[in-house]
DNA sequence: ATGATGATCTTTACACTGTACAGATATCCT
DNA sequence: AGGATATCTGTACAGTGTAAAGATCATCAT
């Protein structure tokens, strides 16, 4: 698309995509803005009239590389063909697992994702929650229709999972914790959650 | 100690609490080596014959921050006089509680102890675990002793505790969660962990 | 079609960064 | 004493983010 105009046609996007691929590569305190600039075929300073500074592409990349991981998330999701019980304990333990593999495996977008780069926009009053909250919330409304999640602990939970599985992640990727940890606490999840597998 | 010298004494030590201070006030990526010699009263250079480079220095301060840390829970688990299970109790949730206002008292100090600065040794091979997990332990240990935690739960339980905490600190403190949050995992944990209060 | 307007990109420049290298200076050991 | 060694300085270089002013293009009212 866009012809090889002098004006590039579409700085903007390409600005992102190279930043969240050069994030992705080398991570993020790594990525040149005059660098990536110079790739892209354009002068130092071009960038500037797209976002006010490198923190803010920075950003804008982060919430990318958050919505990245929310789609892996998805996808996963959406390999399990199994219903009822099996399926909804299945669905839990694929939402876990990819969490953790994203993190391992893109440790530097994970790291830009949730390491202070993304301006917090009013998220604490914003009317919508994270993606993250809303697939979370199906998998363990599934688990309470299929009577594998005790409905006393439904409440809350959600912060739970997430917190301990968001926890997991980044004790594993800062080598705090061995890798078979995720296994471990996949295990206590499901076990304290009251699900008899 | 050692004098005013022209060789400024201790120059190693100085420039890991100046790190450290510096960090902890305008976050890790805004501290300059040259600045902060400057400061010292030493020249630019003068640093790279106790670091090898500022990574170095950084992830040197990082292990002191991730100490700090430890230091604050156990004065937190100090102040609790009760004993028996009201003590054990409380001292759960005194740790919990110190962990997560350390995150959102020194954002800072905490995004460089588990933001991928601090340099890995060895730690999955090394034979003595991380400080927080000692002390973990300890606290768990003392909830079983107490007849609050069911043994079945208490294996793993670390790794559960551990994640779910740091995860809620983390998702708190890059605004993906509510400051309340914190409070709602508790009670979780608690509830599920088979403790009555 | 023309000319103005506004968006987009370039040029130039500045202050600052991390760090390599060679020399100066102080301390310590024999 | 004197020489070895650790510690610090001076200078220099390549690279960085970004501010300011000018050039170039697209678009649209006339």
């Amino acid at each position: 698309m866009s012809k090889p105009a002098y004006h590039h046609g579409d700085l903007e996007s390409a600005l992102l995509a190279g930043a969240l691929e050069r994030v992705r590569q080398v991570g993020a305190e790594k990525v040149s803005l005059r660098a990536l600039a110079a790739d892209l075929g354009v002068s130092p300073s071009a960038a500037y009239h797209h976002f006010p500074d490198k923190d803010a592409l920075l950003s804008a990349a982060g919430f990318a590389a958050i919505d990245k991981l929310a789609d892996q998330q998805e996808l996963a999701l959406a390999i399990i063909s199994a219903t009822g019980a099996d399926g909804a304990l299945a669905r839990f333990r694929a939402l876990g697992r990819s969490y953790v593999d994203f993190a391992l495996n893109e440790p530097h977008l994970f790291r830009l994702a949730f390491g202070g780069h993304c301006v917090i926009p009013d998220a604490l009053e914003s009317d919508e929650p994270p993606r993250a909250w809303d697939i979370l919330t199906s998998a363990l409304d599934g688990l309470v229709e299929a009577g594998l999640l005790k409905a006393e602990f439904r409440e809350n939970s959600e912060i739970l999972v997430w917190s301990a599985v968001h926890g997991v992640a980044t004790l594993i990727l800062e080598g705090q914790l061995p890798a078979e940890a995720a296994d471990g606490l996949f295990d206590s999840l499901a076990q304290m959650l009251g699900v008899r597998p």
